[in-house]
DNA sequence: CCCTGATTCGC
DNA sequence: GCGAATCAGG
């Protein structure tokens, strides 16, 4: 496979998005992680700091500045194939089925209903913002298999994030799905 | 072990 | 320019 225009204009994207090298190189096809970092970086845009990240300034001796003064025309040719929809998809207030749950009311108990330190919840609202939105049957044991919203809704998914090796969740979620077990010990019964 | 990006260097 | 091999980390 080349580089065609389109294929690096995904990549730009992909990269942009914040997404891995490994998932571009998968949603490619036909190059490994390893071509797209070397892509990425021939295109000079390894960098991913969206201007948000002036603490990594490496000591490397750069013989090239590159002050790169690109002010490319960009005629927008915009030939955009078949894209997988952004995944934003309008949302037909559930038909033929009222809401089970009494609005407003508490979901079954996600595991976050306890003590969890504010910064894993705080980790885990950032995380889930770039969650990859998986449906059950696009879990794999690489995914962070950590449900969010309303099962009864059209607005469910799991997380799908790369998982924390070994464990079901990726990091933010192992934060708040893993406790030292601790609150509930003496439970009568 | 799984993964990440960064770099090198023969092609 | 390309990307496998390698490096350096999490």
């Amino acid at each position: 496979m080349s580089w065609t225009d389109e294929r690096v204009e995904l990549l730009k994207k992909m990269w942009g998005e914040g997404q891995s090298a490994s998932q571009i190189a998968k949603e490619l096809g036909g190059v490994t992680r390893n071509a797209v970092i070397g892509k990425v970086h021939r295109l000079g845009l390894s960098n991913r700091a969206t201007g948000a990240s002036p603490a990594k300034a490496e000591p490397k001796e750069k013989p090239a500045p590159a002050p790169k003064a690109e002010a490319k025309p960009k005629p927008a040719p915009k030939t955009e194939p078949a894209r997988p929809a952004p995944a934003a998809e309008a949302k037909p207030a559930i038909p033929a089925r009222r809401q089970i749950i009494p609005a407003g009311q508490p979901l079954p108990p996600q595991p976050s209903a306890n003590e969890i330190s504010p910064e894993a919840l705080a980790k885990v609202n950032e995380i889930e913002k770039k969650a990859k939105k998986l449906t059950l049957m696009e879990l794999t044991e690489k995914t962070c298999k950590w449900p969010v919203g309303d099962p009864a809704t059209e607005d469910f998914w799991f997380c799908g994030l790369p998982v924390e090796a070994g464990k079901p969740y990726c990091e933010a979620h192992v934060g708040v799905a893993f406790q030292p077990m601790s609150s509930r010990r003496d439970r009568r019964r």
